[in-house]
RNA sequence: GCCCGAGUGGCGGAAUGGUAGACGCAGCGGAUUCAAAAUCCGCCGCCGCAAGGCGUGAGAGUUCGAAUCUCUCCUCGGGCACCA
């Protein structure tokens, strides 16, 4: 008897694959056509247990769809340019492409060992100048379609090392190798217009169907459609009004004080004659510029002295104070503020000893605010204190209309409607992504570089160096001779523009360069007609915002320029988000209270704890985030290595569901292998039966399997592959216990190797040749159940007494209600729990329950 | 701070209004073995000798019937625009 040996196996039928040409996708009109794509992955270096588990999902999908008669587009790429490569050049002196490309090999050479059935024919890298350049172009067009324009906006600032940090630069306020406390700093910088879009991507939710809720969810907040009233103070000094937008107007005459934002022009303005607000400004503006760090960093506001007319009385002065809350970016960088009902500015009025006017109260509630805010609900009746619109009790909705009815009638506002979702800030002020295709004259102004001369490549060194990436600051900004150049317009001397795209950018299109990977445009007419869209998108529920608004608005933008048909502005048809692989930390703590981790090889797991060597208890943590730091990363070559990929991907498709976070356990994948070692040792068996007689178990073993068919086809369809992979765990066991007849068994296993083979294909592929398949199983067709074994004849109906089971009465499939009824009365159980009364009510659900209401 | 999601045996989970705990791990008992590993067979929510009772984070509600729907609370996790 042979063992099963991944080792010999796996190889030899990634080679048959490749040789076959198996998974090239072919534009093939006779065929439904079928684009699964997993969000391609950032070249890290080394294959993450994270990775198995969403490309073997992936390949599951693509697997399946092509055994059901699909022509599939299943590709690969690499999502090569960003920060950590500017990071490795910085610690190891390496070049960032050299870094790059590295990684790009090495993980290529582990996503081989995983068998995917990958089309590595349009392989590329965003960093690949053939695709950057085709980003330069589409950049080009969107400018020439007002899709992209400069203004000025906020970045974070290091102020010793002089440089723009990103957010995850900034660590509770600092520059993470300075230490310095960070500043907000404003630049001019590229922007995608993603606001024009904004009605009709949050439109168009509604019809994604095929996506999570909880993503469309999260992608309508953060569009944030919101009507409201925007309208002007006017200054008590007589300088310009101060412009105000705010979606609560029904809370006007709780109105406080106006707010503006260290960056508004006023506080500018005002920051020149006075070296006090100039002081209150820069501490205004340290901490960074998430919303997180505004919303939870300390608030601190400063008087103006200014004044203004409250817009419902003239009489009424509102003092203007500077406040490091309000966003510069963010409706028109003012507010008022009426501390009774938003909580935000109940904390700084309190703080700052502002006053506090009530303007409604809940229903049956008029106790004042005190230390929390009261927030009028919009849909619910509220006691309106002020009169002046006469209304006394009334929705906040109708408050707010009627306060924007009112203020359009008397002309000093006007209603509006208002997007949170705000442009896409694309510049980066580095060196490792796509250089912006823009040139500066001083005779022209701005102006795009010409298409015929694209692609503009990064320059590989300093001119006469190699680049420095220790020192500070944008190396193309220091180049010697890079960014000077000649104004595509006018010919005369012109500089380039040194800021690179944001990485997002290489991104929200890279899954329409795949259908033309290798074309001298963005895209070819024909493939994306083809191809597009895609009929399933796979990744982490970290992109459910940006990423995927950004690709969705590309789309729209593509379209716009002629590079995709207007049936691709929705670019992924279904969407689905899968969970992390997790994995429990191990921890001792010193006797000075330091946490020390422990790799999982040193610590023994038994009776429920875990123990070093020398006998010490670890604390365990399960379910953690895999971190180096926490010492708790599994290696998945490491599992390929002893096990093979085919049980690293069975295992990590088990168990768990795959949108919820799965442990990685070590028993967990021993259990796999030991499950698809007695799967393939199921062949020997076989081949020792006697051929001849039918068995006795044929019939039952039959129906199992086109029962198994049945639900494993439904689970991969669902994307419920644990529930798929428990039921091919029951279908083994019955085939293992089976008396069946060899023809029947042989049948069985086939099948199996069939409905194991999204998860397991080589597996499936060596007991596929082994029991004489015909071809490779790869490209077999999907078997398919056979209804009627699917229809029982009779069926157990379980009794309830008062909704708890009590018995179960076994039935033919269409014995009559009535008949139902008496044999259940006529039960032991029922006649004891009835003591001789008749039943309040007797429910029967056919073919599912009795419940019987005493 | 704001937005979103998840809580079911010792553990991962199944069941999306109809038999709670499928399937797997761990554990227990047995077979095989000189012995062990591996393999195979069986048991396995909790309390109880049993009959029976209890049980899906907590509390309430809707329903003949709730893990599933509604409300309140608790705990944990994710996102928040320059990480990808």
């Amino acid at each position: 008897m042979q063992k099963y040996d991944p080792a010999s196996i796996e190889p030899k039928w990634q080679a048959a694959w490749e040789g076959a040409g198996t998974f090239e996708a072919v534009r093939d009109p006779s065929k439904p056509k079928y684009y699964v794509l997993e969000m391609f992955p950032y070249p890290s270096g080394n294959l993450h247990i994270g990775h198995v588990r969403n490309y073997a999902m992936g390949d599951v999908v693509a697997r399946f769809k092509r055994a059901t008669g699909h022509s599939v587009l299943h590709p690969m790429g690499w999502d090569a340019f960003g920060l950590p490569a500017e990071n490795a050049a910085m610690e190891r002196g390496v070049h960032p492409e050299a870094w790059t490309r590295d990684n790009i090999a090495n993980m290529k050479q582990q996503f081989g060992l995983l068998g995917l059935s990958l089309d590595w024919t349009r392989e590329f890298a965003t960093c690949d100048v053939e695709y950057y350049g085709q980003q330069q172009a589409l950049f080009i067009d969107f400018l020439e379609k007002g899709l992209v324009y400069r203004k000025a906006a906020t970045v974070n600032w290091d102020p010793v090392d002089m440089t723009v940090l990103a957010n995850e630069q900034v660590i509770d306020g600092k520059g993470w190798r300075s230490d310095a406390e960070v500043e907000r700093r404003e630049l001019t910088q590229w922007f995608f217009k993603i606001s024009d879009f904004a009605e009709d991507l949050l439109t168009a939710i509604d019809h994604l169907d095929n996506w999570p809720d909880k993503v469309k969810l999260m992608q309508r907040n953060w569009i944030g459609k919101s009507q409201g009233l925007k309208f002007g103070f006017e200054r008590s000094d007589g300088g310009d009004p101060i412009e105000v937008f705010t979606t609560r107007p029904d809370t006007l005459l709780g109105a406080s004080f106006v707010g503006i934002s260290p960056d508004h022009p006023l506080a500018k303005e005002l920051e020149a004659g006075n070296p006090e607000i100039a002081a209150f400004n820069v501490e205004a503006r340290k901490g960074g510029t998430t919303e997180e760090a505004m919303e939870t960093a300390e608030k601190l506001g400063f008087d103006t002295g200014l004044k203004v007319r409250h817009p419902l009385n003239p009489d009424w002065e509102l003092p203007v104070w500077i406040a490091n809350f309000i966003l510069m970016g963010y409706g028109t960088g003012a507010i008022f503020a009426c501390p009774a009902h938003d909580q935000r500015d109940l904390d700084f009025c309190r703080k700052y000893d502002l006053p506090v006017i009530d303007t409604f109260f809940a229903l049956g509630d008029d106790t004042p605010v005190t230390d929390t805010a009261f927030v009028p609900p919009k849909t619910e009746k509220v006691r309106f204190v002020d009169h002046f619109t006469g209304l006394a009790e009334v929705t906040g909705q109708e408050a707010i209309d009627a306060t924007i009815a009112y203020a359009e009638e008397e002309g000093w506002g006007e209603g509006l409607t208002q997007f949170r979702l705000r442009d896409w800030g694309l510049s980066r002020q580095r060196y490792w992504g796509c250089p912006i295709p823009v040139v500066y004259c001083d005779t022209c102004g701005v102006v795009p570089e010409k298409k015929e001369n694209l692609p503009i490549e990064l320059p590989k060194d300093e001119g006469n160096k190699p680049i420095d990436f220790s020192v500070p600051g944008n190396p193309l900004d220091r180049h010697p001779t890079w960014r000077h150049t000649a104004c595509p317009k006018c010919d005369g001397p012109a500089t380039r523009e040194t800021d690179t795209m944001d990485t997002f950018v290489d991104s929200s299109w890279y899954y329409a360069r795949f259908t033309a990977p290798r074309a001298k445009t963005p895209t070819l007419a024909e493939d994306a007609e083809y191809w597009m869209n895609v009929d399933q998108y796979i990744g982490g529920i970290e992109h459910a915002i940006l990423h995927l608004l950004y690709s969705r608005f590309f789309a729209r933008a593509m379209e716009v320029c002629g590079h995709l048909p207007e049936a691709a502005i929705e670019p992924f048809d279904a969407l689905f988000t899968q969970g992390m692989v997790t994995h429990a930390i191990y921890q001792t703590e010193s006797a000075d209270g330091r946490k020390q981790f422990h790799y999982p090889e040193d610590v023994e797991l038994r009776d429920g704890g875990g123990y070093l060597k020398d006998g010490t208890e670890v604390t365990i943590i399960p379910s953690a985030k895999m971190s180096k730091s926490k010492y708790n990363v599994v290696n998945p070559l490491d599992i390929i290595g002893r096990f093979g990929a085919d049980t690293a991907r069975w295992f990590v498709l088990s168990d768990s569901p795959p949108e919820r976070d799965v442990e990685w356990t070590a028993s967990g994948a021993e259990a796999a292998f030991k499950h698809l070692s007695r799967v393939w040792s199921l062949c020997d068996r076989i081949d020792a039966m006697d051929t001849s007689a039918p068995g006795d178990g044929d019939e039952d073993l039959l129906r199992q399997m086109h029962k198994t068919i049945h639900d494993v086809t439904m689970g991969i369809e669902t994307f419920g592959f644990n529930a798929a992979i428990a039921k091919l765990y029951a279908f083994t066991n019955v085939l293992s216990k089976s008396k069946a007849s060899h023809g029947a068994q042989r049948q069985a296993i086939m099948a199996l190797a069939q409905l194991m083979s999204p998860m397991t294909p080589h597996l499936s592929e060596d007991i596929w040749a082994n029991q004489g398949g015909e071809g490779l199983c790869a490209e077999a067709p999907w078997p398919v159940a056979d209804e009627a074994y699917l229809i029982e004849d009779s069926i157990t109906l379980p009794i309830q007494i008062n909704g708890k089971r009590r018995a179960e009465v076994t039935v033919s499939k269409d014995l009559p209600k009535a008949e139902i009824e008496a044999l259940v009365l006529s039960q032991d159980a029922v006649k004891r729990a009835l003591e001789d009364r008749a039943p309040k009510k007797l429910i029967v659900v056919p073919g599912r329950i009795v419940n019987v209401v005493i």
